[in-house]
DNA sequence: AAGTATACTTGACTTACATCAAGAAATATA
DNA sequence: TATATTTCTTGATGTAAGTCAAGTATACTT
């Protein structure tokens, strides 16, 4: 649980109501390597926050699985506009490894919401933190070549790349896992 | 002043309280075409609300200048990282076309961030619809072709894009001007 | 209204990367 | 530990879009 809460102590005072509510709402749980987190034909009715692993949220196009992005350790996983309208989206999740996360039902984070205004400072601010990561995967993904694509995605995720399996890497930077194989030949 | 104040509104009750403090601390400002908005070289203290017209926020890459994203009416524009984290950062703003706009200094928002708690429920919602908008845009960007990232750019922008210069939507878009006017050409 | 600068178009050529295909390596399953 | 699956690599070929270049149109300036 600790991972949780010093989660949100980076932005936010965390009050010991507030902590003992976050705390009641919070469920551990344990997903095997493969497992299907959320599927794209229901309503994504819960965020995971990752203690320890992998997630990947991907759609499908032509067949081909496309990686939309990584759930990493010490942040939060959903399905986004799913999460949010309570609507279906295009999003899967699954686990690259076995992931240990913690649930929140979207219940809860609205009561949490309506009930502690802290909270939505605290969306506020972190929220902050992913537009500019987003800004800045947009810059690279417009006039950066495959290599310097890859050297990004390295640069920002140095510490789990190696985990992530190629073909994964490859649809998440818009390039043929060929041209990526090609890519790490040389070096 | 109207304009501001329904903005807001979309997403929160304004007391009275909160109304007057917006009106005494925003400041109607008119930009001529083509005058620069805010330089690079400066941290950006800025927010601008534009009630009409367009601004173009751009960094200038191998000397050529790129188009980072659109200022539209209705909304908020700024260097993100330069206001958000008072430091320097690479973006020019400038005024496409004669443009009217709201202007709110950091340190007035920080004070109604410190004394108004719904603004942090206003800023939580608002940026809400922005990472929606940065997802989809990245999705576009990784496997549209130029034709299929102008035909997405039209209908997001479809109010304006005609207002826009050529080149200028070929940099956001991330393809040469040469390629965006034969897609043009073929209709 | 003429002159200059900027923006856009069109053609010829080049290239980075996609696709197709087949084999090698790694991983999972029995 | 053998067999089946999946993932990765490597080569051959095609193509969308970039670059270079020169001309045309549009829009500022005086």
């Amino acid at each position: 649980m600790d991972e949780v809460l010093a989660h949100f102590s980076q932005y936010i005072k965390l009050s010991p109501v507030l902590t003992k509510e976050i705390i009641a709402r919070v469920k551990l749980h344990t997903f095997k390597k493969g497992e299907l987190v959320h599927d794209a034909s229901t309503i994504c009715t819960e965020s995971f926050f990752i203690q320890k692993g992998l997630l990947r949220i991907y759609f499908v196009k032509d067949g081909k699985e496309i990686t939309e992005y990584f759930g990493c350790e010490g942040e939060w996983s959903n399905s986004p506009r799913s999460f949010m309208q309570r609507k279906i989206d295009v999003y899967y999740i699954d686990a690259i490894e076995e992931t240990k996360v913690f649930r929140l039902h979207v219940d809860d984070l609205v009561f949490l919401f309506n009930t502690f205004p802290e909270m939505d400072r605290y969306a506020r601010l972190s929220m902050g933190t992913l537009v500019g990561h987003l800004l800045e995967r947009v810059t690279s993904m417009r006039f950066a070549s495959a290599k310097e694509k890859y050297d990004h995605f390295r640069s920002v995720y140095h510490d789990i790349y190696h985990r992530i399996p190629l073909h994964m890497i490859a649809s998440y930077l818009g390039i043929s896992p060929e041209t990526l194989s090609r890519i790490r030949a040389e070096k």
